[in-house]
DNA sequence: AACTAGCCTTGACAAAAGTCAAAATGTCAG
DNA sequence: CTGACATTTTGACTTTTGTCAAGGCTAGTT
């Protein structure tokens, strides 16, 4: 997969400005728990995961809370903190080895002043980012931990093999013994 | 409360792209129970609240369920519907009497053609509707039925007066007797 | 193979919230 | 003001999920 995959939902963006938008992009070949953004820290980076998966999580009461998981082909980041420039309260990690492609804030700055294009591209990745977590929130709303399970396994298959019942559970929101009990029950 | 009132928060605006995307504002002066946006059809609009609140809903399982509430000073829309060009799952209505704004979808989209510096200002909005979902997301995530009670008393206090038990309950993910109980041990 | 550490499962019990039904209160037209 | 209807509160009981504790499984190490 190469740099231009990035591309392939997004349209109508001239060779230039793909040209120097590419020039910004850095290549990260990251193992397995590698730290895309740290909590406490402002978010430096958007990131888009050519192949491999990755955790956003933070702690709370002491405990680790998965608030996302990404895959393939999407783009992440700690958004609250990347949009505020205010420290950011999760932490996100790979779950496995991944080839990764990060442009700096700066740099994406830098690109929409240039081009007013990528302000675009941009607004798209919010909007996707904007309807994956309203759709996560009224699926969290109305269901009870069995059918949370069900529709995490339609819908992220490859998150129930990659990630541990440890991280699984807290997003969706039950214990690992409720999530032990709702598997056991299939 | 005039027109321009709706950039307060919006900077870095021409006199000229200001004037050209007003000229394509809409006044709405709406009785309570107006309906915004209906469920099963595609959103036409992105409202600004001048004067009153609103409250986003839908009907699940023949329950009629609180997604949001919205006051004076806020955008509103079928958020996923108007991003999507896809039938709106919500329906929202006016709480109250309420002074509105509203742009078209199109009207918008040749706003940002001629002035790419509204696709910023769109972006804005966009960015803080994600933001405030994401508050929700981790808001609900935690807290039992009483902090999260607690929690809007504090946040949104005009909500309490203005809507009722059954929205209220439903907006706070749990049945109006718990809400009623919640409410007698304050 | 035996030992260990970490993770997962299972069981017994507790807590939180939901359901159903009835009583109390509020609202409003006539 | 009164009756009718809708909304809210309260009570008894059920269901769902959480907590704590014990036991089992697996992978890696010696």
């Amino acid at each position: 997969m190469t740099k231009p995959t990035l591309f392939e939902n997004i349209t109508e963006v001239s060779e230039d400005v793909r040209n120097f938008f590419i020039s910004k992009l850095e290549e990260i070949h990251a193992e397995k728990g590698y730290k895309l953004e740290t909590a406490g820290e402002v978010s430096k980076y958007l990131y888009y995961i050519s192949e491999g998966s990755a955790r956003s999580f933070y702690i709370r009461d002491n405990r680790d809370i998965t608030a996302s998981f990404s895959l393939e082909g999407e783009f992440v980041t700690a958004m609250h903190s990347f949009i505020t420039r205010s420290p950011s309260y999760e932490t996100i990690e790979t779950l496995e080895k991944s080839l990764l492609y990060r442009i700096s804030y700066t740099d994406l700055q830098e690109c929409f002043k240039k081009f007013p294009d990528l302000e675009r591209v941009y607004r798209m990745i919010l909007e996707k980012y904007y309807i994956a977590l309203e759709e996560q929130m009224i699926f969290s709303k109305f269901k009870s931990a069995r059918e949370r399970y069900l529709e995490l396994m339609e819908k992220k298959p490859k998150i129930i093999q990659r990630a541990s019942v440890g991280h699984i559970a807290s997003f969706l929101d039950m214990t690992i013994e409720t999530l032990s009990r709702v598997r056991a029950k299939i």
